[in-house]
DNA sequence: AAGAAAATCCTGTTTTTAGGGGATTGTAGG
DNA sequence: CCTACAATCCCCTAAAAACAGGATTTTCTT
């Protein structure tokens, strides 16, 4: 049987790279490509592949989105997330969000075509490098953060006090400051600075 | 006259998208590739190619760092940085660090031969995107910050206080206050949280 | 050598945050 | 129905940051 490949990156030479490097596989059909959300949900109401590489970053909306839209809709195609970066969010992230696999962009032709076939047979595929990176921050703490918190967090970023949350918020002072709190446990940061540091590094604003 | 043209980029999906894209193309002569800074190094005291295509991330030092390194020994090798960013920064500063050009990772074919011949022509050359970010930009403000207000910000964003910062660097608590208030000041940020974030996404932490 | 820029230090006041306790309401899931 | 959690609110104290004005001494550049 012929597994059909879908690609969805918005920068081409990653898209000719992995066209470039699946060319000659047996067994596998190129079906093309899309660069953005959109024109890859158009492209599934006519067109079934079988795997979809996905890349995280996308100029519409994320590919963690995307995924979780694919999925939906069409349960039987296997996603791949695809990204530069090996960073255990986003790993989680996309595989929260129905990604079978995980492949880092400096991967070689072995480990995309081994990705590839692992989905096929129904299981989970981790790259190496992904899967070291997991396995290293078993434990590492991704705060759960709420609506409300993330909605205060995002203010307190955009350099407003507490006073001007509230008000904005048409909640107490108190509640903001509750809110903070929670916030500052949550990501174990002793003061604003840290809290925003790592908030923006683990992709929170 | 054969462009030799070499590569270096630590994903191997962008390197075969280029080999892929540039294959064809005459006139030019594909050398191969570093994946690291290094390796790069290496090669250029064995080999000249007219000009190479610098992925402004790499894993050792940053495309930038290597970039003005290259021009130090090499001052005629033409330099096109490669990047997924279109931010005024990156661009900025590998322009100013001996590239010649600036190139997307999303540049079509055509841009990227584009880019290669008016380099080799002797000018500088930014792909349209990033020509449209340099020009939108124009007067918006990166702030020039000295070694110690840097310093003192890299301190802020791990959580220390004025208190901490001043044991740490051995000067008066007035003294870390000073700086903070001209970081305040340069980055025009009302407190922390926004200095932080700013930092953050302009690249000085 | 002169001037500019950076780094250092100071005295105040006011505002904001951090840390410690609480408590109440509503709502979604088992 | 009950429990957990989110969201709301309160008081109090201490610490830290922001704001406003300075001043002096290095260090670099021209």
């Amino acid at each position: 049987m012929t597994t059909r490949i879908f690609i969805v990156d918005d920068h081409y030479m990653i898209i000719e790279g992995i066209r470039s490097l699946l060319q000659n596989a047996k067994g596998l059909e190129w079906m093309g490509h899309a660069m953005n959300a959109t024109s890859c949900m158009a492209f599934l109401q006519t067109h079934q592949p079988h795997i979809i590489l996905l890349d995280i970053n996308l100029p519409d909306i994320s590919g963690i989105e995307l995924s979780k839209e694919i999925k939906t809709k069409y349960p039987k195609i296997g996603i791949i997330g695809l990204s530069s970066y090996n960073q255990q969010s986003y790993i989680n992230k996309i595989m929260d969000n129905g990604a079978s696999g995980y492949v880092l962009k400096n991967a070689t032709k072995e480990e995309l075509l081994d990705a590839i076939e692992t989905v096929m047979d129904g299981e989970k595929y981790l790259s190496e490098e992904a899967a070291l990176i997991v396995k290293k921050n078993v434990g590492s703490k991704i705060p759960i953060i709420t609506r409300r918190e993330k909605e205060v967090l995002s203010l307190i970023s955009e350099g407003l006090t507490n006073n001007q949350i509230a008000t904005k918020l048409f909640i107490s002072i108190t509640t903001v400051d509750t809110h903070r709190k929670n916030l500052l446990a949550k990501f174990e940061a002793k003061n604003t600075a840290t809290l925003i540091r790592m908030a923006t590094h683990l992709e929170f604003i």
